[in-house]
DNA sequence: GCCAACGTTGGC
DNA sequence: GCCAACGTTGGC
């Protein structure tokens, strides 16, 4: 099993939202490095931290689990959507999704500035490439910042 | 709103 | 393939 954390603005899409749909498609993302990642990597049954950017504080919210393997990402097909790309076909797709379910949220959620005072946190992608949306996370991160919520 | 860091585009 | 120009992300 492996570790992951997905980012997302919470004015868009948030753990709420996600609680209250219970499951949900993640999809719009267009970065090749993340892309890579959530098609050859992300794989059924992986754990997700969902953080929340671009708000106040910035944080780490929750935890989700991956419910499918990875697909082609229908709204790059989609002529009404933002996300639509006159280049791409579906017999060669550029872009991927997944579908995740909420597992939990956290009660306390992590600021990123009490990450930044982790010491054993400061080789998190988090830290090191910010702009990252699909990041992985090790066992050892996943587990201390678990703890760190109770 | 600012700006640093990073990613993409396109001319050559 | 290089690199300048431009666009985006995201913390502050």
């Amino acid at each position: 099993m492996n570790y992951w954390l997905f980012k997302t603005e919470p004015a868009e899409f948030s753990i709420d939202h996600l609680e209250h749909m219970g499951s949900t498609r993640w999809d719009g993302i267009r970065n090749y490095q993340a892309r890579n990642l959530l098609r050859d990597q992300v794989t059924l049954g992986d754990q997700v931290l969902i953080y929340h950017s671009s708000c106040k504080p910035t944080a780490i919210v929750g935890i989700a689990e991956v419910i499918s393997d990875a697909y082609p990402d229908p709204s790059q097909f989609d002529a009404n959507s933002s996300y639509f790309d006159v280049k791409y076909s579906k017999e060669n797709p550029r872009w991927f999704c997944l579908d995740i379910r909420h597992k939990h949220t956290f009660k306390n959620s992590l600021p990123l500035a009490a990450l930044k005072q982790q010491p054993s946190l400061k080789n998190m992608v988090l830290l090191k490439q910010g702009r990252l949306s699909i990041q992985p996370v090790t066992h050892a991160e996943f587990a201390l910042i678990t703890n760190l919520t109770t």
